[in-house]
DNA sequence: TGTACATCAGTGAACGCGCGTTCACTGATGTAC
DNA sequence: TGTACATCAGTGAACGCGCGTTCACTGATGTAC
């Protein structure tokens, strides 16, 4: 049974957009591994950029739905910032991984997605994206603000976007680092002992006192 | 007196790299703001991964130099490893906001060129910094591991990598965010703050506890 | 049940455009005798 | 000091290529009467 033209474009468009990039990938490149005619991409997208933003719901419909299930049960539960902080990210990236399912080049391409947000380069993407998951992006920020109490809003906002760096780079990067990992250390590691490392560093750099926001000496 | 053409292709590469990525910055861009003939890129530096690399050398060459001497300073003071690793991001960053010399665009362009070592988009890139810098890469390196005392080689390789994510987007992205902090609590903030602060989170991720590498539940 | 028409998925070939690069050329400066 | 030649910085126009997009077209399926 033949996946229909739809699906195959996706399909192809999700791992050639997560290993190249959205610029970098070109759509004779998507269409040849999906093995469909070129035009059929505009025909079913009316563009490229219709079909980045396909791509990107697919992706982010199930995870937002997902995550924002997770939150809403968090919110309820009692347990201690420290933990709170710990489930967010894990409701945040076991979601992804799920998604992703073990795909390495997929969660790359989460990691790209939630980049575009704020690099201009792809500002219809920046636009889907705020335009359609805002209310999830705010529950997020929101969850975390409360379990990061000794901020000001400032503060937050700053501490927030650095561990969003951290949390996108190491995705990004992920299948390069694994292989210097693997050849330097001699360890086969997977996405999830990556995402697990990385959820630990991220909590530890969420709870990192507080300084003052002024210039440097 | 008119700089030479050499010099203001330079000039304008490294802030329309900056802006807007190698890929995506064509030499028609570049020529026409340096107010240079097309062909003058070609002719001066062989071709447009031969402009990459000189820019790169331009702002690397004289950052490895102070890094290193800023390294080698340290090594002979005796302060404790917190003191070290803030002395130790405090000397890259600053070195790096001096050659940026205050220009948003020069610092992105720095955070672009570390972002393509790991990147394969920019395999001549990736090339070049690691085969003409990797002394200075190593020294940064040893001198960061010395004073993460608790770690073995593979949980370092990776906490490191999380820094060097956090350090990459935020430089990358510091005109997004300061622009959005500027519209959202009112603070017209400068690359020093922006460093200051994450100097801090740095080195708290750094020191953050060890957590054994295993598979996420 | 049969016929005429409409809709839809998909196709092959071409279009215009911007790209990095090339090349023959110009004019100024330096050098040898 | 004058002349012939070489070198060098820079130019204008064109080249070939890959890109996203368009368009006329095909063949299959659905629908109305």
């Amino acid at each position: 049974m033949k996946k229909a033209t739809v699906e195959r474009i996706l399909d192809a468009a999700e791992v050639e957009f997560g290993a190249h990039g959205f610029v970098e990938t070109s759509l004779r490149t998507i269409t040849g591994k999906a093995g469909v005619n070129l035009a059929a991409v505009n025909y079913h997208f009316g563009s490229k950029k219709g079909l980045i933003q396909a791509v990107t719901d697919r992706f982010f419909e199930p995870l937002t739905v997902g995550l924002q299930a997770h939150l809403q049960e968090l919110a309820k539960a009692e347990i201690s910032h420290h933990d709170a902080l710990v489930q967010i990210y894990r409701g945040l990236l076991l979601e992804a991984l799920r998604i992703a399912q073990g795909n390495p080049a997929r969660l790359v391409l989460f990691a790209r997605l939630v980049n575009s947000a704020y690099n201009q380069s792809q500002g219809h993407l920046r636009k889907h994206l705020t335009h359609q998951y805002a209310p999830v992006f705010m529950l997020f920020i929101q969850a975390m603000r409360e379990h990061m109490p000794s901020m000001d809003h400032e503060q937050f906002f700053w501490r927030f976007h650095q561990l969003m760096g951290m949390m996108v780079f190491t995705l990004s990067n992920s299948e390069a680092l694994t292989a210097i990992c693997a050849a330097e250390y001699a360890q086969q590691r997977g996405l999830p002992e990556i995402v697990q490392q990385l959820i630990a560093t991220l909590v530890a750099a969420a709870e990192a006192p507080v300084v003052a926001i002024e210039k440097l000496a």
